[in-house]
DNA sequence: CCTCGTTATCGAATCGATTCGACAACCCAC
DNA sequence: GTGGGTTGTCGAATCGATTCGATAACGAGG
């Protein structure tokens, strides 16, 4: 009975036995170091076509190593619901830009709702971890991953003395983009908010869910309101996802045109995408009637010609700094965290509020 | 100077000693076998937490057991690309869908086009691999992956006697697809076609690109048109976006009535998204002017209140197939392959041709 | 009291490489 | 010809666990 899979595979001490070398000359061949004579090198890489060997076996290596070239990268909800959410999506592919250069691996760790693939952890090797799009403060995972001494990198949290922080300044965009509201004339505005935790709530948020709220992002986005208009109503979605933002959307915007609000602030351009559907179906011209900004910057496919007006994030160079950190705590350094500006862009969807 | 990142961490060994206890011991204790005694058990776990030892080295684990918990999942393009796509996210979240009920965790593998990432494979160890986007016959990666000894699984492809093929009948399908558009009374139909290969090409598909065709769904889908129509005109896209099928939509629709097609059969939704918005721009009416038809059945969140008529596939299904085989091959099986099949669902964007 | 059968624990081999310091061989110059 | 500096190769320790067969302890039955 084979231990292995694969039972015969050749191993580098035997390569080395048919080179006539010792096992140290043949794994110095493989790692091309420029101290084996060309003549050495090869007699090693023809016994080892010979023998059909593939080069160092990775799992050893990374024993004798100390590192296995994996980075993983936790998404907090399931995989299906954060690869509808661009902003993710265009994260992730910043880091693999990155790391990919490296020849490091990333892992993905999805884990549905509460508990995290915490089996996972224990049992998968990493050198580093990234939270990419759970920022919570408290995660369990966080725990694991410290008395495994694997560094860790947050986007945008958790906060704590041994996570490397890659941020952006949601409170001063939000704040920036406010005021471009109130600038325009607009008193009565809403926020139409992200989930403040992943519970699948959904509905107006009062003080007691606001102390709970979970995620860095969210707080400083509402903040950043408030700073302008000073508090504000705020409704949370249960989900980042377009539907959500309609139907918060439409919870807004039905209502007699003294009442309802003249801005809609949403959290991210996929809700101000649902937002934005949801004026088009209760008739209300947008920005005539109607105002409705977002966040992200993100290029959404469906929204056609319109210009969403929002607060531009490098999500992009937020993946990219994220995986760097990344690279450098796997190296042994201790990179400073990060803080990535944003920027307001004016589009057509905001304008002065309509004259009663 | 030290080796690792976390020079002192604990061992096994040191836990065991602790302890008062054999290394062997310790280890069927973290093991949580039922041969050790609860009173050692408690002593060992009492000792590995005055000591901080997070449970066995993963890496040191995965020589000695010959397997890491990690399996790869090949993408064929950037991974930002293949994230526009709704059935390649759809394909993965069932796929890890059932490895993260196994606590194996999923390795992205993207390759920037022509040469994946072959550098990781190289280094990062795997238990097996799944083609999950990307299935080329030739692919230099799938060489590398059987002289390693790596298992795998094939999505749509590649086609070979050691890997396990997860595959739904695009030929039929389409073939269904076709028939329905026959039997309504069309007669002059053009195919908009996914890459056939990646080189940033589109345009109008010869004989001699069409011999290049370099993935199996993309040419059953052509083929399964022609079984009912006979040759028809294929008009190529650089990508599975929307923006190429309304540009190629743009192309192909905009002639005279009695000249352009009467139908655009579109390899996936997502370029018929792009179709319809093409005819939507020239200011055809679907069905009345024009058909539309996809393929995949992926529910588009912006085709609002459209119903796509597509043949559809059982996305998540394929990619839980895909895991389960590869958990097979992973324990030593030898699973068979799996053919799932499709279903035509016809909805509100085909109907009869106009009448001259 | 002796033996047999469990049950819990231990020893030791093994997984497959990497790496550092030592060492032999060789070249050149003095 | 000897000394010093390269250059290329080798030995041996190490990375941190897993696992199988062996052994000790112990209770029960004859």
């Amino acid at each position: 009975m084979a231990h292995h899979s694969a039972p015969g595979r050749p191993t580098l001490a035997a390569v080395a036995a048919r080179a006539g070398v010792s096992p140290s000359t043949a794994s110095l061949t493989f790692a091309a170091s420029p101290r084996v004579a060309p003549a050495t090198r090869d007699r090693v890489l023809a016994a080892a076509a010979e023998l059909g060997y593939a080069g160092p076996d990775p799992i050893a290596a990374s024993l004798r190593r100390g590192r296995t070239g994996v980075i993983g990268a936790f998404i907090g909800e399931r995989l299906l619901y954060a690869f509808r959410d661009p902003v993710a999506v265009q994260l992730l592919d910043g880091i693999t830009e990155v790391l990919g250069g490296h020849g490091v691996g990333l892992l993905l760790l999805a884990g549905d709702a509460g508990r995290p693939a915490a089996d996972q952890l224990v049992r998968i090797p990493l050198d580093a971890a990234i939270f990419a799009t759970c920022g919570l403060e408290d995660d369990p995972a966080l725990d694991l991953l410290r008395a495994r001494g694997v560094p860790v990198v947050g986007v945008e949290g958790p906060v704590a003395d041994d996570v490397v922080l890659i941020d952006i300044d949601d409170r001063a965009g939000t704040a920036q983009l406010a005021a471009h509201l109130r600038d325009l004339g607009h008193r009565r505005v809403a926020v139409v908010a992200m989930p403040l935790r992943l519970d699948g709530t959904r509905g107006p948020v009062d003080a007691a869910r606001r102390a709970r709220v979970h995620y860095r992002d969210v707080r400083h986005r509402v903040e950043g309101v408030e700073d302008v208009f000073g508090p504000v109503p705020v409704l949370e979605t249960a989900s980042n996802v377009a539907a959500e933002g309609e139907s918060a959307g439409r919870a807004l915007l039905d209502g007699p045109a003294g009442v309802r609000p003249t801005a809609v602030i949403a959290q991210s351009d996929v809700l101000a995408a649902g937002v934005l559907q949801a004026a088009a179906g209760l008739g209300l011209a947008v920005p005539d009637e109607v105002s409705v900004v977002g966040f992200d910057g993100a290029d959404l496919p469906w929204l056609g010609a319109v210009q969403l007006t929002t607060v531009v994030q490098p999500t992009d160079a937020k993946g990219r700094a994220a995986a760097r950190a990344a690279m450098a705590l796997v190296a042994g350094e201790r990179p400073d965290g990060v803080l990535l500006p944003v920027t307001l862009r004016v589009g057509t969807t905001s304008g002065p509020p309509p004259v009663p």
